[in-house]
Order: C-alpha cells, then structure tokens, then sequence
DNA sequence: GCATTATCCTACTAAATTAATAGGGTAAGT
DNA sequence: ACTTACCCTATTAATTTAGTAGGATAATGC
C-alpha cells in the first residue's frame, strides 16, 4: 500500500508542477488546495528539497518551488525518496537490496522469481512516467 | 512491500505443489523446511483453507494439501487472501474499492491515474502466473 | 478405549511503522 | 522591528505486522 506521505507527495509535486512560472508556492497553500495536514506536508516538502527536487525560499512571497521543469522529474526518483524500494521484497530490488534471513537459494525461491516480473512491470510504469505527465491530466 | 505472511503462504503453497501425489503434509514439516514459525504457519494455512485453497486432515498422518491442482491456483487468488488488494490505493482496486477522503474527484487525481496503470502492470503479471509456475523454477 | 498425533481456534502481546503534532528557531522581506 | 514562512527536532497516537500462548477437537493406531 502506498503511504499518505507518498500520496501527499506527489499530489504536492504534482500542484506545484502545474503552477504558471515557476513562482514559490507557500505550503499553506499546498496543504488547503490538496486537503493535506500542514505539519505533515511541510515534513514531507522538506524531505523533497534535502533530496534534490524542490527549492525554497524563506519569508514573505516565499515557498517551494520545482527544481527541474516537471519533464525532467522521473517518477522513480520521487517514489524512491517518499515510499522507499518500489519492489515488494528487500531481495529484488535494483536500490535498497538486501538478502532473506530464510531462503537458502534466491534463485530457487519462487517468491523471488515472482516479485522480480512484478518489480520490473512497475519499474516500467514509472520509468516511463514523468511528473509533466501528471501535471497533465 | 509484500508481508511475511503474504510470502510465507507462497513459499508453504509452493511447498506443497511440489509433492508427488496429494497426501496431507504436516505443518511441522513445511515450517522446517521452509523456516517458518510454526504458530505463525498454522495461523496462515488456516485461513487459506478457509478461503478454500487448502484442505485439511487431523490425527496421525494429517496436514495440509491443495484443494485443486497448483495450474488451476492463479496468483490473484492467492495475493488477495494473503495480502489484500493488489493496488496500491484503495481508489484504485477492483475487489477492496474505498474512496479517499480527501480529493473531491477521483479522475483528475494524479495519483489515482498513475496506480491505476501499476495496478493493471501487477495485475497482468498474477493473472498471468499460477501456483504451476512457481513450482517449476 | 486410550494414548498419540496434528489440526483448530481465540486471544493476547511485542515490535515496528505510519501519520501526524508540538513548539520553538531561522532567514527574508517591508 | 515586525511579519511571514520555511527549518528542524522531538514526541505521540494509531495502526499494522509478526509472532506467542494455551487449550479444544478430531482422527488414527495399538
């Protein structure tokens, strides 16, 4: 299941990428548009800067804004910094792996195999995804 | 990311596919086997007896042992009893559906669109696999 | 029919994760 | 100065997950 962080994320990234010009957006506003806690979405944007994907300014008419255009925003990147691995065992994934305390022979766990096809279909959809096309629909 | 006891039923599920014949196997022995807690096995081949995957046989000799040949077990099955919905937003699934509270429609939401495909990626790959395929790798 | 074997079933608990909340600190603008 | 708005750490409440405890019930074999 997908965190309410993630969620908020995205939903997040996703106003922000719709913006005209590329203006700060104060998280109050964020937070009231998208029905998100504010304290819980400003933990959430910071998370996104120290990661890379969003800048910020201080003060009055400050905010977050994108770092890149949204086209240039992968959809792995975002999920790999808000919900962590996209695959759904520790011992498929490309980034966050980490072997089975069971399982003597990865190749031979059935489970493995499996949720390599599943790993690499869902890989697939977000390789292929950008933020720009969220922002367009 | 998948359970324990999501991914322990397969392994114990796939156990069992592999035996010749059809003869009841004892929860000990695939615990062993498979490092499993026992009392955590028993409490996950009881549900998918109740959900009618397993059968089941007490006393002397008794165990567990598959209701239908693995080739006629589809992973969708399997994945909803053990671990719910295959979607990873409850707005998106097709067997556990749930609206979210906040996002006032659900087609203009960035995030229902995008899991709505890994959704279909996923499902793809389960309607495609049965029991069968695991035990043959 | 009694001992043994093995599933059946409910309830409980410990640990981990998630979803926030609290509250003050810091920098930028007017 | 004063206000605005991000910065940052720590704490907490709720939920889920993973596992445990302990006995009840049914089948088998001697």
């Amino acid at each position: 299941m997908l965190s309410k962080k993630t969620k908020y994320g995205i939903k997040a990234l996703t106003f922000l990428g719709r913006q005209v010009g590329n203006t700060p957006v104060a998280i109050a506003s964020i937070s009231k548009s998208e029905n998100i806690s504010l304290k819980f979405l400003e933990s959430i944007l910071l998370t996104l800067r120290k990661n890379g994907i969003l800048g910020s300014k201080k003060g009055k008419g400050g905010g977050y804004y994108l770092l890149k255009s949204p086209s240039e925003i992968p959809m792995t990147a975002i999920m790999r910094i808000l919900e962590g691995p996209i695959s759904m065992v520790p011992c498929v994934s490309l980034n966050f792996y980490e072997k089975c305390d069971d399982c003597p022979d990865e190749n031979a766990c059935a489970v493995h195999n499996l949720m390599m096809q599943v790993r690499d279909n869902t890989l697939d959809v977000f390789r292929n995804t950008s933020l720009a096309d969220l922002c367009n629909c």
